[in-house]
DNA sequence: CTGACTTTGTGCGCGCGTTCACAAGCGCGT
DNA sequence: ACGCGCTTGTGAACGCGCGCACAAAGTCAG
């Protein structure tokens, strides 16, 4: 499992009252779910197995039964699972049927990117505003967005966006910062630094060197026993 | 722990000889010590303790010390661990010395951005191949760099190349399969696609929509409580 | 040289996640 | 109407990783 980020708030409730509580593990692959069901949907099928969906998913077809059954999507047995139907619940589940709006802090190389992306938008969420610091950048228009000063945070965030920041690593933690301070609860970081929240803020990373690193430790790994081990 | 990857070929050997294994958990922590590590230094540190370490990467120092324990590295009880030699400890066991290579496949928006990006050349990644399909964009010069044909590829790849692959989904699998033809046996995937690989290839995938909709799910859950169980 | 303090390295229990394997359930053909 | 085969949902076992807590080990003062 990936054990980048973590929700400490999620036990606050005592008592699990109605609402099932979902594994971290499943909601980080619901997801992918709702990826593959999409390529399902538009190939034209209306019901999919288990199984069928878990190839496409790259998935266990038992860890993937077990994921949706904890979200009470009930398939059919004999029959398999209404394409749609599970779409329409996962995206209930992940929240994306109510707009999900964005708030794009760094507008430089990275963000750039980012805010001409259109793979967002075609899944419920959208970059509805872009901040920079720099007054250069300030008033610059970027895929029909215009770039508005970090000043005006608390004027573009509204209740439940989600901040994402591109900002150089120095400055990370200062806009972190103002982020919470503006009401923002769930915070994706590209920069390469570690980033302290208070308690009920949910903070995930993105970091590229990292991933980089990993591949670059296997690899070292294969050629050290291509060398010493070939016996 | 990130379950997003995974090397299939860790337990190739039987026996387990003299190189311990190290965890992949640990794998993924040796990063982020290492960047740790370099904050500290250029602050002028030269030993620092497990505690202090662990507060810069944000992590348990009980962890740490069993991390650095599985790469035989030793500190020094009752003073800790030498930065300057640590850094050389991570930096050997990810294979950072000998500079490894990286091939940037896809030269759009993202690839612009990602090899234009001086993180990685500074902790000893560097891309050092620019490769596109589109023939209006082979020629163009990007950070020094020359964007050459896909065709190409095998002249660009190198024994220990990692690839990375930044194209459109569509062509992800494509791309992924002549990378492998190659003889890359490191890919970073970006495009939101499933990718299939051969045994002894290692794939990790970035996926930034899946992580902002992990967020929307949380920040879902969070209107949830607030709305229906203030009591 | 001794004793007290500091810090490493690790044994152990706990909880989460993954997987197998199977019973329960549903549709369909006969 | 009725079983036959297919698929779901889940109980249980296994393995991994995390973190506490402590003994071993080294430093430093006197
Ligand atoms: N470019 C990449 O491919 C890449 C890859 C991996 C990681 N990253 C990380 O992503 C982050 C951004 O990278 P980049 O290449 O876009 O950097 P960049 O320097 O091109 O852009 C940074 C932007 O942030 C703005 N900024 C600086 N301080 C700010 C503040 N306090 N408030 C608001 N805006 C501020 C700057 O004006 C600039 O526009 C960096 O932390 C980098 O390490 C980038
Ligand atoms: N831009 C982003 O911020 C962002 C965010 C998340 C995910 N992604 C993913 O990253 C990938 C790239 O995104 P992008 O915005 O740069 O797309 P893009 O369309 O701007 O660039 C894609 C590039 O790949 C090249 N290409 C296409 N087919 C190819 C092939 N067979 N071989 C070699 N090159 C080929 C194209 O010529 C183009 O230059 C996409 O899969 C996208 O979903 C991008």
């Amino acid at each position: 499992m990936d054990p980048s980020s973590l929700s400490e708030d999620a036990l606050a409730t005592p008592a699990p009252r109605r609402q099932a509580m979902v594994p971290e593990a499943t909601v980080a692959r619901l997801p992918i779910y709702l990826r593959a069901l999409h390529v399902l949907a538009d190939d034209g099928q209306t019901t999919v197995s288990s199984e069928a969906l878990a190839e496409v998913a790259g998935v266990n077809s038992a860890k993937l039964r077990k994921d949706l059954s904890h979200l009470g999507s009930y398939g059919t047995r004999g029959v398999g699972y209404d394409v749609a139907h599970l779409i329409e619940q996962v995206s209930a589940e992940l929240g994306l049927l109510r707009h999900c709006s964005v708030v794009l802090v760094g507008v430089g190389n990275l963000g750039r990117a980012l805010a001409g992306y259109g793979g967002f938008a075609s899944r419920g969420l959208a970059i509805d505003a872009l901040l920079d610091a720099d007054r250069n950048r300030v008033g610059e228009q970027i895929a029909g967005l215009t770039v508005r000063h970090i000043d005006e945070l608390c004027d573009v965030v509204s209740k439940g966006s989600i901040g994402v920041i591109a900002t150089p690593a120095q400055a990370a933690q200062q806009v972190c910062d103002r982020l919470v301070a503006a009401g923002v609860t769930s915070i994706l970081n590209f920069a390469p630094t570690v980033l302290s929240v208070p308690p009920g803020v949910d903070l995930r990373k993105v970091d590229l060197s990292l991933e980089l690193q990993i591949l670059s430790f296997h690899e070292h790994r294969k050629a050290a026993l291509a060398q010493g081990a070939p016996v």
